[in-house]
DNA sequence: GCAAAAGTGTTGTACGTACACCCATGG
DNA sequence: CCATGGGTGTACGTACAACACTTTTGC
């Protein structure tokens, strides 16, 4: 197999003839840990941008739906399937890439970080978790297409099932309410935050509480799978 | 210059080694005439798609970013180019296109329709205009892509100056209320509807009415257009 | 008893919705 | 004078924004 400038972050590259060389799929990978939105980016190894940090995405298949190659890259990454992925934009400025016409189609993802364990792909130095708002300079429009995902994440909040891919099992409301706040970059008004998501009768109460911390001990909520429209 | 299955559309078809294979953008180019929303639709002329009838698309063209794509495939059709343009997807399942393996990026376009003289390029037998509730049954999935179109342009209808491109320079409010009716696909109430353009503050009275019909001449308005955002 | 976070209500305002009649005009 | 479409107001309910104090607990 030659050498292939793009599919640094994939663990098992395919042969470059089940390709489509002008066109890649991108992946802006969303968790919520430490009270703050996070970005799984990698470092890639070897190659022309050796070093530096860049979203995971692939060439796309020739054999694979477009749909689902955002999942094919996130099997590879964590090994795991069955997560909320929305597609927000193409991206095919003729200098986007510096030394081919590549067009890029950007998805992202929600998963929980620590559930699943990063894999490191062949062509990537590391995998690593990134705040949002700490994110270092990435290569070609990489950068734009975070900023891109995340205005997609904030529209679809509030007529998506987004908590329940990026919050644990059970949690608190006042997770819940940090989680919001992480992605629409803005404190809340706790009292009408808590009626907001009460109006909208999607959690439930678990009747468990979180005793580790040293004072009240808040209610765990989880969502009513079977009232997620 | 060998036959090209996919430039149908085109009315000066580039080389083929300047155009990315696997990679086309379709146009959904809506107008608003006869109180209906309306699409313009192509019939080919040649090719294995004879006769059918699809979308004014095009390959990319390795030299033109993605984004003015629209407006190349829009100035062959119409000769214009100063229009509202706005993506709503990738379209990529692997048997979308059913002799190779295309992806599509779908752009919608607004302008009047009479505004414009059409042109009707080699490849294509005729343009015309349809209502969007008369669509043929279309190439590929290009129904599909009509109907995303339309979704779109209804979530854009509230935060987009969508009426400015649909509407001729001067209109009456029933005209535009008109418009609404046929992008939501519902009655509007004639009071509300009134009272919420009224509140948006984006239109001005020109001070004239349109007499030509033989009742009460309602007044003509106009965006103004130092208030559209 | 205090620090630290959980939890809770009221009020005003803005917006959506439902609903019916008079007005101006041309023929 | 009548048919046709233009134009207008009120009342209600819901949703959101602003705002501060009490409760529980571990130490």
């Amino acid at each position: 197999m030659t050498f292939h400038p793009f599919s640094q972050t994939l663990i098992n590259p395919s042969p470059e003839e089940n390709l489509i060389p002008s066109l890649s799929v991108d992946c802006v990978i969303l968790g919520f840990e430490d009270d703050q939105l996070k970005v799984l980016l990698i470092q890639h190894h070897g190659g022309p941008k050796d070093g530096e940090w860049a979203l995971p995405g692939d060439f796309v298949h020739k054999n694979i739906d477009l749909e689902s190659m955002p999942y094919e890259v996130l099997k590879r990454l964590t090994g795991i399937e069955d997560i909320f992925v929305d597609q927000f934009g193409a991206f095919g400025a003729c200098e986007r890439v510096d030394y081919r016409r590549i067009i890029t189609i950007g998805y992202y993802a929600l998963i929980s970080p620590g559930k699943y364990e990063l894999k490191i792909g062949n062509g990537a130095k590391k995998v690593q978790w990134f705040a949002v708002d700490r994110v270092p300079c990435l290569i070609f429009d990489h950068n734009e297409l975070v900023e891109a995902a995340i205005r997609q994440l904030q529209m679809d909040l509030d007529i998506k099932p987004i908590g329940n891919n990026l919050l644990p099992e059970e949690f608190t409301l006042t997770q819940m309410q940090k989680l919001y706040e992480a992605i629409l970059g803005e404190k809340q008004d706790t009292r009408n935050f808590r009626r907001k998501i009460a109006n909208l009768k999607i959690l439930k109460e678990t009747g468990k509480v979180d005793d580790s911390a040293p004072h009240r001990a808040p209610k765990l909520y989880q969502f009513d799978q079977s009232k997620l429209k």
